[in-house]
DNA sequence: GTCATGAGCAACCTCCAGGTTGCTTGTTGG
DNA sequence: CCAACAAGCAACCTGGAGGTTGCTCATGAC
């Protein structure tokens, strides 16, 4: 990717990273992987309040929105963002507000012109 | 860093705002009224590829988000962006990009310590 | 070797998001 | 006045999200 002038990110995919983020589980695991660093599915449900088998699918479910990543150590596995859906979405919204910033503007210059 | 005066947003709030933007019917919505500005359920329902119910139990999935409003005028209902719940969405993706960029500092510097 | 531990797999349950159709209510333009 | 149009309401259907329990598999500790 190149870093001058991002592409315009896909809907589709913004809506599926937004949908990720969308439950309040898996926004904790998220903020959890950012704070603490990567760490195991056993470590992630410690402090969770559902069993492990749901942290499971919630980790599953961040991969397949590209969030997450994950890789076997042993016994273990684990789990670590993969933060370039993280900038797609930011980037998104930031791209959807400056929109209504600008249809803002054109409704003022409107009203104060007539 | 930026902007310290906000309060750090309640996950919760944060969640719900994703939830709401996380499908594409909704976030083709919340775009077309940031390019097209205020406007009523049937011209919403015009180019999108579902029934004008649907489009309005969606409205009323953002506007319980708070990412919308609405106002009657005559026998419309015009529909607007709410832009502040936006705004809080983006300070939430800011807030864990910083602190996952914070960890991966931590990280390397500990490797690059011994 | 064997046992405890971390993870994977599968079946199952429940609930609600997302969609539809059909009808009613209200407003407005002619 | 009334016909057309915008919206609201209600009932209904369906798939899949989110959760659980129970079992098996693999690996590291001792």
């Amino acid at each position: 990717m190149s870093r001058r002038s991002f592409p315009a990110p896909d809907p589709a995919d913004a809506a599926s990273v937004f949908a990720a983020l969308g439950d309040e589980t898996r926004l904790a695991i998220v903020t959890r992987l950012c704070t603490d660093g990567p760490q195991s599915i056993v470590r992630l449900t410690e402090r969770a309040h559902v069993s492990r088998q749901a942290i499971t699918k919630h980790l599953h479910a961040l991969a397949h929105a590209g969030l997450v990543r994950s890789k076997r150590d042993g016994r273990e596995r684990i789990w670590q963002m993969q933060p370039r859906r993280l900038g797609d979405a930011r980037r998104y919204l930031d791209q959807i507000s400056a929109q209504w910033d600008a249809a803002i503007d054109r409704l003022r210059a409107l009203v104060e012109d007539g």
